[in-house]
DNA sequence: GTCCGGGTGG
DNA sequence: CCACCAGGAC
């Protein structure tokens, strides 16, 4: 704690803040993100070069940029933390025959998986540089089709802006036109230059390795958060849920009506075998993109249908009927 | 619940 | 032309 509020207060001298009080201090270190565009200053704090050692990732003590609201040290596995608790969620009964029905149904049909493309990203290259690879592809890949992040990467490397040190010293504007059209490329720009300034000044150019340094970036929420941890440093610490997967356990009944996917990941992780927790992903995105689409599954393509209590439930919408409710709601 | 920003399909 | 997609921030 010493070294940490010395090393701030460090930082605030030499920017234009100037340490005042250990709440002035406080305030600093855990300044809340506003929506508009903030001096990087104002959000990164250097880590004392003594702090860490090199060639191995600080401490979690260490660091130095976080979210509010995460108490240090904090490196258990996340305890499950809201309401979803109190609703007890059983193994369903034929999880294994689901499972298998859509496994063989994926088999047949290849849908366009287009979730876990960032795990390819630049395997040829060392491991370090892969990782922070595989970070920078898996924040290019979110609303983003597959196709269209890999153009992006690779432009990034073709014009060698992939590692942390180029980034940092390139414009946001050259960044923003090489990554467009991936989506919210714009915010992603911004956000890749401020994670090759944390991964410069607190990870030696590499990217952290737990669960809540991830998240803590800016950027990097829950589904990436897991992505990364299992495919950058192949550390299962949770269930990669998207909204696919998300959908497709409450029809199953796997979850209890979970409103959020981080609901829904901790139910299914309630239960769902941890060899499991890997693979359930790019299974369930493959299968909610070909059969049970958000808008209309084909329920009668779909050979599970049998043991899915949701199953033919959905009303395939007319124009007629989703005029009505269009007209109902307004 | 809204916004971000494109692409896509009704 | 417009609704919708989809993860993260707020």
């Amino acid at each position: 704690m010493h070294t940490r509020a010395t090393s701030v207060k460090a930082e605030m001298a030499s920017s234009e803040h100037s340490p005042k009080t250990k709440s002035d201090i406080l305030v600093f270190v855990r300044k809340k993100r506003s929506r508009k565009p903030q001096v990087i200053a104002e959000n990164i704090v250097k880590v004392e070069p003594q702090d860490q050692k090199l060639g191995s990732l600080p401490d979690i003590e260490d660091f130095a940029y976080k979210k509010p609201n995460i108490d240090l040290p904090q490196r258990k596995f996340r305890p499950v933390s809201n309401d979803y608790n109190k609703t007890e969620v059983t193994q369903p009964s034929n999880w294994v025959k689901v499972l298998e029905g859509i496994r063989e149904m994926r088999s047949l049909e290849d849908a366009p998986v287009d979730s876990m493309g960032c795990e390819k990203a630049g395997n040829s290259l060392p491991p370090k540089e892969r990782r922070f690879a595989v970070l920078i592809s898996s924040l290019l890949s979110s609303q983003t089709k597959d196709n269209v992040t890999h153009g992006a990467i690779q432009r990034l490397l073709d014009s060698n802006l992939l590692k942390p040190e180029a980034i940092d010293n390139a414009d946001e504007s050259t960044i923003k036109k090489l990554i467009y059209p991936v989506g919210f490329y714009t915010r992603k720009a911004s956000n890749m230059k401020k994670i090759a300034k944390i991964s410069l000044l607190n990870y030696h150019g590499d990217i952290p390795n737990t669960l809540e340094a991830l998240l803590s970036l800016p950027g990097i929420g829950p589904k990436m958060a897991h992505l990364v941890m299992n495919v950058a440093w192949n550390n299962v610490q949770g269930i990669c849920v998207d909204t696919h997967v998300h959908r497709i356990c409450n029809r199953l009944g796997w979850v209890k009506q979970t409103k959020t996917p981080e609901q829904t990941r901790e139910g299914l992780q309630k239960w769902l075998p941890k060899e499991e927790w890997v693979l359930i992903n790019p299974l369930l995105v493959g299968f909610g993109q070909t059969i049970c689409t958000p808008l209309r599954p084909s329920c009668s393509l779909c050979t599970v249908s049998g043991l899915c209590p949701s199953a033919f439930q959905e009303a395939t919408p007319t124009k007629k009927s989703r005029m009505k409710t269009k007209l109902g709601e307004s």
